[in-house]
DNA sequence: TTGCTCCTCACGTCACGTGAGGTGGC
DNA sequence: TTGCTCCTCACGTCACGTGAGGTGGC
């Protein structure tokens, strides 16, 4: 017979623990003295323990291990346990490897500001964003800051039905010509509205997206662009569509060089793996 | 400017966290409305918001946050930060990808069970054993059970010292024949205590373990050593020393078939990689 | 007018560590 | 006799989710 300290010494489980797993019914001393109430434990228990801290290693809570042990499992489910579990883990580490990645982009950063680079003012963040409703209208430009007339129509269509949303545009960049540029101007919606011959209404998918805000005039758009393509090179992830540019603090028409401007750029990604 | 409804919207950060960033300080809205108390953001925050997020995606909690939020560091102090954050995660990623292997092993030991062998009936559980004093014999011996009379040179010695302790042995395998085993006998000890002759008294230096408790006769413990060592083989761990049984259940003179012996086989290992 | 959104307060999570304050055994 | 060990009770951790119960704006 072991006493609480003696059996923790040996089994190198904390006292603390010892009297948690009593409490749970984990594993109960084999005598508990009636007067000073000290738990005494046998090597005989040794195993329990020992299964206890085996499946915990394997990643099941304590209330589920109460479960595995009151109700033994046949061979076949353990096994259909386990083989989730492994699931589970190889999420998690793949996880971990991307942030991982993420923190050498971000030391990257770091040695490229260090240089005189720009990157540094920059944080990007992944979000997943649910399907959403728009309004939309697409053409082909021959610049980008021509996309105002697209825009004008969108907001022409919205007007009479006093429906207001934040803008984005969507740039489907398939052309390699600078002058052929594939541009859709959208407002979110709350909900379907009509749409019209000129005016698309439609859902966007559910999508991954790695954003970054930029805060300032669009004439520093590109440093701020160079940053998310930088940091999605470095990373674990895959451009998997358009980039969509989300107009947060603007001006109608807008202006080139507003400083106070804020715009939100997104690229939607998946994971390289996929 | 955005209620917090719409702020939570637009970022996928949920509301209950944007208050807790409010009364943490970490990102007190732009304005709050005093009559209703109700909290107003805007566009200029999203940055900081951002950052915010970055950094506790690179690892750091919310306290820590709050710190670098409000005293920034030098660029060269939070690559330094970063630095042990890569090293921390890369620590985090190997010990994920031990357990997997681990998992992995269990579930060889089920497919082999089902085949009908015999190791699943072990847990093997990995322990940090302190440094520890001992007494101990050392001879080498023609046959596993001849290690009686070493255990009988450190009873003699312990008994007028009024000490007491576990038993336990240690294989020291160097030879190859069989019948020359460099055995050695001990007893854990709280404290020093004289040596003699015959009996040593030394600390065994600290050191990870891979045990597993066999409950039964000494004629079945090859079935043990079989499901330590697969499951050592399956690991990512390398066996760094002589082997040590410890024995928690006995009695004197030693029966080799006697079921009640409880007996803890342990294997010092260290990470493969290093 | 009626949902909708917002507010504060507070509990639960999960496996622990770490006290405070008190008692029994060598 | 004096440390030592054990006991119970309870708080703190940390980033959240999820209510309860109540109020203001379209």
């Amino acid at each position: 017979m072991f006493k609480i300290g003696d059996f923790s010494k040996l089994t190198r489980v904390s006292i603390r623990m010892l009297r948690h797993y009593d409490e749970m019914g984990l594993l109960p001393p084999a005598h508990i003295d009636t007067d000073s109430g000290y738990r005494f434990y046998n090597a005989e228990q040794l195993p329990r323990l020992n299964r206890i801290l085996a499946l915990q290693d394997l990643g099941f809570s304590l209330r589920q291990i109460g479960e595995l042990l009151a109700h033994p499992l046949s061979m076949e489910q353990l096994r259909g346990m386990l083989l989730q579990k492994q699931a589970e883990l190889q999420e998690q580490v793949r996880a971990e490897q991307e942030r991982l990645a993420r923190v050498a982009a971000r030391l990257d950063q770091i040695e490229l500001a260090q240089a005189g680079g720009e990157g540094g003012r920059y944080d990007v963040v992944i979000k997943e964003l649910p399907a959403v409703w728009v309004a939309g209208a697409r053409a082909t430009i021959s610049s980008y800051s021509n996309i105002g007339f697209l825009f004008e129509r969108v907001f022409a269509h919205l007007a009479p039905l006093r429906v207001q949303g934040l803008p984005a545009a969507i740039w489907h960049n398939d052309s390699a010509r600078e002058d052929e540029i594939d541009a859709q101007a959208l407002v979110f919606l709350e909900a379907a509205i009509p749409a019209s011959a000129l005016v698309q209404v439609y859902q966007l998918p559910a999508q991954k997206m790695a954003t970054l805000v930029h805060h300032g005039s669009y004439l520093r758009l590109p440093q701020a662009y160079n940053a998310l393509t930088y940091w999605l090179a470095r990373g674990s992830y895959q451009i998997s569509g358009a980039n969509r540019e989300v107009y947060l603090h603007f001006s109608t028409p807008a202006r080139q060089d507003d400083d106070s401007y804020i715009t939100e750029i997104q690229f939607p990604i998946q994971h390289a793996t996929e």
